[in-house]
DNA sequence: TACACGTGGCT
DNA sequence: TAGCCAAGTGT
């Protein structure tokens, strides 16, 4: 079936897109962290549970602490989840905390403390979805597999859908279509992964798009077309942070977090005026484990 | 599939 | 300045 998307697709594997982008990649790029040589997969894992959906400027900092703190896996499982809790500090989704967490005690426990190489197993982990087994194999592991995440999937809308905008994701499509433009040799193809995500968030950006730049402006679809306007499905809208229960739940987290003992109901109970909300979150925040209820004060979780 | 889930910087 | 956006995952 030679339809006009293979067609796309066809087109952009001849035109070397992601040779292009790995060279370019190779060329220069931001002195990353976890893009340093020997960098290890335990901190791989760490930095990419903090990057998701938590901008590269303000992950670095904690990184560093965290790698310190816990330099292997063991470390971090040898702690009570509510430390993990209390030193992701305000990343935000502190879930993540307990989640990798979790992740390391099951790595300590079933993998004989190594970080697994292996998707599945990767999989297997708490708090680890299809883009983060994927970018540590690739990127710990040097593993030939395509990664795709938000950055990835703009240039890949763009450069050979020749729309503006990703839409919602089609996870399937969108990995495979990325497997057909990766380099055939794992070295390249790293380098091609790691070049699609840089060349998302710091050329082919979301508002701001700077072309001149762009190692693959000549093969772009969408420039072609001369970048015409999305029209697809709109992306799910954003709801307002200020007043929603995320807020409350954040502002009783960030209190529990300041204080080494169990923080009193009467204390928590002057964070947000409306009682009924209040409760909602307190509730929220017991099932999701990121508290505990101790007699009349709630703590994080110590176990 | 759609929605909940933190926080802060940028335009 | 109000809304957009950010290396997603779990339900």
């Amino acid at each position: 079936m030679a339809s006009a998307y293979a067609e796309q697709v066809q087109r952009a594997a001849d035109a070397g897109i992601g040779e292009s982008v790995a060279a370019w990649f190779a060329a220069g790029h931001r002195p990353l962290p976890w893009r340093a040589t020997g960098f290890p997969a335990w901190g791989v894992l760490v930095s990419e549970f903090m990057l998701q959906q938590t901008p590269v400027a303000r992950v670095i900092p904690r990184l560093a602490e965290w790698l310190e703190r816990w330099p292997e896996p063991a470390a971090l499982a040898a702690v009570p989840p509510g430390e993990a809790v209390r030193a992701w500090d305000r990343l935000g989704y502190p879930r993540r905390a307990l989640n990798l967490h979790a992740a390391s005690v099951a790595i300590t426990e079933r993998h004989a403390g190594v970080v697994p190489e292996d998707i599945e197993a990767l999989l297997a982990l708490p708090g680890v979805g299809p883009y983060t087994a994927r970018a540590v194999a690739a990127f710990a592991y040097g593993i030939r597999v395509p990664v795709v995440d938000v950055n990835v999937r703009r240039v890949l809308a763009r450069a050979v859908r020749g729309v503006g905008e990703p839409g919602p994701a089609r996870t399937t499509e969108e990995l495979a279509l990325m497997e057909s433009l990766l380099p055939a040799d794992a070295p390249t193809a790293r380098l091609a992964n790691a070049g699609m995500m840089e060349l998302g968030q710091t050329v082919c950006t979301a508002r701001t798009p700077d072309c001149a730049r762009c190692p693959i402006a000549a093969a772009c679809a969408w420039r072609a077309a001369g970048y015409p306007a999305y029209t697809g499905p709109a992306a799910p809208r954003q709801k307002p942070y200020a007043g929603s229960d995320r807020e409350v739940r954040g502002r009783i987290l960030r209190e529990l977090r300041a204080s080494e003992l169990p923080v009193p109901a009467s204390r928590v109970a002057e964070l947000w005026a409306d009682a009924v909300q209040r409760e909602r979150a307190l509730a929220g925040l017991l099932a999701d484990g990121l508290a505990v209820a101790v007699d009349d004060a709630y703590a994080l979780p110590t176990a």
